[in-house]
DNA sequence: AACGATTGTCTCTTACAAGAGACGTATGTA
DNA sequence: TACATACGTCTCTTGTAAGAGACAATCGTT
């Protein structure tokens, strides 16, 4: 019966100040919750399920939900009792695609990487603390590894991480990595000071490669996308199988860091 | 000094019950205007500019802006003090389109579509009552005729509004068509009964076919994708040059049809 | 048929957010 | 230098929406 899972996610998430009790909650907040609820389960989900999982009362939710299904935000699913994204976020979101100039010049060049290599290739960014994939396109490889537009892992585990922290200090990171981030999915723990040297170290080169780190069976290499000098806005990045030559890898890496840079503003 | 252009709009699309005065609004509601303002207005808006335009007060604009930020459904624009959409209205748009089989196969077929033709293609949908293009595909010609995915138009202007609007009576119909939607852009007028004639055409024919409605130089051809047997969904459509042979329309015209079935889903 | 669990709607109370407005600052322009 | 507008933050009040809970209707299970 316990829950809660998703629910530390988020308050920490968004600028975790006050936590006065458990009084009352703004409904806004609650209609947040919501939407980040669902982009958590990745599926259309019952109300009341919705309720427990972020332990709202229930009225109050069948209100929201239905003020958000009234706005579009929110579709009821095909069998009935169950509510998923609606079209208007959709909508919303190739507006905010359309006027962004990175993420659509980024997404392309990201479909044409993976088109000549043959590998998978990904768009990365910060957002709210975590790295997430922006964009990817998968390869042709026959076992490709693909993962999902949206899907939020934690900045240690991937080379792109590394590189998105580059220009912060050291208080800064700390902050925004929690213990169980440094835990790798096989249990292995990755060392803060190795991880704050690995940073730096991307920092200089201007790339940073990772093997055997999500899994055991791929290696990740990350360039980055700058919107201003210094400014790492995102990065573009590879995802090979762990057995690539290193010469194979060092013209990946090369390619990637040209394509990457083409993307950068300065 | 006058606004509430945009005001009248949402007023109108979402369930236009009670309206007890112009007392305290929800802030929940005040965020969803935001969103669709800013939908409107199809760029970054300045807070200040936010709140006139929807005459909501100052104070509370800036709180909810800020709290939308917090949460990454909007951002402060490049030079400081505007704001438009966010990261996380992309990525949830992007989860709603993975989990919309409709949408996400509509999308190929309306990219495969203007490829084979070289013209723009079209994937439109209702929502909320309003006719809107929810994925297009610019075609080859030199001068193509292109428009942004997410332009709601009014429904008599166009031929896949005639087809959408199939399967409803006729008091449903007369409930989504508002005064002004009857005007052409040309200042012509369009009679209702010869709308809901065109209806009843469609229907029967599984298509449509308007000339020179939204503009003098274009076509526009139409074709119903099903749902559920009788139910339609959405409608895929080609925008042609208004000179275009009768027999290239027709040609045209079976092709669509064609493909149009292949998403449907009875 | 009796049971518990879940769904959707409704009513009523009160904690609290929406809003009015004052304030200090940063503009631009006469 | 004054003047008029826009910006961003704060405080205080009160109208109202969040929430507790009761209710009837459907389930699936024994």
């Amino acid at each position: 019966m316990q829950d809660g899972e998703a629910l530390t996610e988020w308050q920490a998430a968004s600028s975790d100040e006050e936590r006065p009790a458990n009084s009352r909650e703004k409904g806004l907040n609650r209609a947040l919750h919501i939407l980040e609820f669902l982009h958590a389960t990745q599926r259309a989900i019952g109300i009341g399920e919705l309720a427990k999982g972020l332990n709202a009362p229930r009225s109050t939710t069948y209100t929201l939900v239905r003020e958000l299904v009234g706005a579009g935000l929110l579709e009821m699913a095909g069998d009935g009792n169950r509510v998923y994204f609606g079209k208007k976020l959709y909508l919303y979101g190739m507006a905010y695609m359309r006027g962004n100039d990175l993420l659509r010049r980024g997404r392309q060049e990201v479909d044409t990487l993976s088109r000549e290599t043959g590998e998978t290739s990904e768009l990365c960014m910060l957002q709210s603390g975590r790295y997430t994939i922006v964009h990817s396109s998968p390869g042709t490889r026959p076992f490709r590894i693909s993962s999902a537009t949206g899907l939020q892992i934690p900045l240690p585990w991937t080379a792109s991480g590394r590189l998105l922290l580059a220009g912060l200090d050291r208080n800064r990171i700390e902050a925004m990595i929690s213990r169980d981030d440094l835990v790798l999915p096989d249990g292995r723990k990755i060392d803060l000071d190795d991880f704050i040297d690995d940073i730096a170290k991307a920092r200089v080169t201007g790339y940073c490669v990772t093997s055997g780190l999500v899994d055991a069976y791929t290696k990740c290499l990350a360039a980055p996308v700058f919107s201003a000098p210094g400014k790492i806005e995102a990065t573009m990045c590879l995802v090979v199988p762990i057995d690539t030559s290193d010469e194979r890898t060092g013209e990946l890496v090369a390619l990637l860091r040209d394509r990457a840079a083409r993307l950068s503003i300065p």
